[in-house]
DNA sequence: GGCTTCATGTAAGTGGTTACATGATTGG
DNA sequence: CCAATCATGTAACCACTTACATGAAGCC
C-alpha cells in the first residue's frame, strides 16, 4: 500500500484530476513514483471511499468534464502516520542489469543497443529534472533555497531522481563501451 | 517473468541450491535482483518442470540433503532470447522518497531517523560491493580486467550496485542534513 | 480523414509479499 | 538451553501489468 501515499503526496501541491496524475506518474515529472492510469483511477476511487481525498466535478465545455481531487484532513493524518512508520528497504530490480550479468554467455550486440537506448532516456530525464530544479528554486541558489524555501520536499525528491538518472546514464554508457571493446577484440582473433 | 532470468543468470557461475540462491537474492550479494526464499523455491520448481534447469540431489550427513541446480542448454537458449528482447524501462519506486516528498507537511523527526538508517545500510552495501569487486579482479586493475577478464558480467552488475548504493547514501545523508537544519531553524523562531 | 489529447474506467492475469509450517545441527 | 543456520516448502493476499472499451474535440 504505497501507491496510496504517493498519490496523497502528489496532491499536496495541487488539486489534480486522475488524468493529470496519470501524466505525472506515467513519465515526465514522475520523479518519485511510477504508476499506470488504471491504477490511479482505481486508487483515487478507494481514497475517496475512505475519505482521504475529496473530489469535485468540474464542468467543461469542448472538453469532457473532470473530477479534481484534494487531500482531506484524514488524508493528511494518514500521510503523517505513514511517514513515521519505519521504512522497508528498497531494492534494485532491473531487467537490463540481469541481462548484463549474463553478458559473457550471450550475443552482446542487442545488449549494447539496449544500453545505448537506456543511456539516452536517462540523459533526457536528467535534463528534465535539471530544468525542474531551476524552476523550483528560481533566482535563489540551491543552498539558499534548501535552507529557507517553504516547500523543499519536491525539490529533494527531484534531486534524488536526478542523481539516479545520472548514475544510470554513466553506467549504461560505460558498460556499453566495455562490451563494444570486447566484441572488437574477439573479432580480431 | 523476470525472476526466471535472474535465477538463470545467477546459476551461470555456480551450481546452487534454493537455499544458497535465497541468501544471494535476499541480501548480501544480491547486487542485481531481490527475491524471497519462497519465490525462489517456486521458481526453481517451474524452471525444472520447463527443462531450463536441472537439479541433482546431494546427500549430506549432519545437514539436511539439498538439491543443486544447473542451467540446461534450453535454459541458456532462453536467456539468450530474453537478452535480445527489447528491455522495458525501469522505474524508481521507493517509500522513503514518497515520504520526503511530503516532508513540509509532516513531522520530520522520524523521517530523519529513517534517512540516517538507510544511509548506513547503503554504506555497508557499498563497502561489500567494493570488496567483491577487488576479489573478482584480483591483482589486475579494473581497466585491465574489463578488457581481458573472461567473466565480466558479474563485475559490471556489481559496479551498478556500487554506484546505486553510493548515490543512495549521499542523497540520504544530504536530505537528512537539510531537514535537520530546517528543524533547528524552526525551533529558533 | 486520421492521429493525438482529454477523460474515465473494467477485467483478466502475473508477480511479489506476508504469514505459516517443519525439523535437524552447530555454536555460544 | 537457546538462538542461529541449513533446507524446503504451502496458502492467502495484495500490487502491478496487459488488454480492452468508450467518446468528443482539436490539429495537420
Amino acid at each position: 500500500m504505497a501507491l496510496r501515499h504517493a498519490v496523497l503526496a502528489a496532491l499536496l501541491d495541487a488539486e489534480l484530476s486522475g488524468y493529470q496524475l496519470a501524466k505525472s506518474f506515467g513519465m515526465g515529472v514522475a520523479n518519485f513514483w511510477h504508476a499506470l492510469p488504471q491504477q490511479l483511477y482505481a486508487e483515487l476511487a478507494r481514497l475517496e471511499k475512505d475519505g482521504l481525498v475529496a473530489g469535485r466535478e468540474v464542468v467543461q465545455d469542448s472538453r469532457p468534464n473532470k473530477r479534481l481531487f484534494t487531500v482531506t484532513g484524514a488524508g493528511l493524518a494518514e500521510l503523517e502516520r505513514f511517514t513515521a512508520e519505519t521504512a522497508k528497504p528498497s531494492f534494485m530490480r532491473d531487467d537490463l542489469v540481469v541481462k548484463v550479468h549474463s553478458a559473457d554467455h550471450v550475443d552482446t550486440a542487442p545488449l549494447i543497443a539496449q544500453l545505448t537506448e537506456r543511456a539516452g532516456f536517462a540523459r533526457a530525464k536528467a535534463e528534465l529534472f535539471t530544468r525542474l530544479l531551476e524552476a523550483m528554486r528560481g533566482s535563489r541558489t540551491e543552498e539558499e533555497f534548501l535552507r529557507r524555501g517553504e516547500r523543499v520536499g519536491p525539490y529533494l525528491t527531484c534531486l534524488a531522481g536526478l542523481a539516479y538518472e545520472q548514475v544510470n546514464q554513466q553506467w549504461c554508457e560505460r558498460t556499453a563501451a566495455v562490451l563494444r571493446e570486447r566484441q572488437a577484440a574477439r573479432a580480431d582473433r
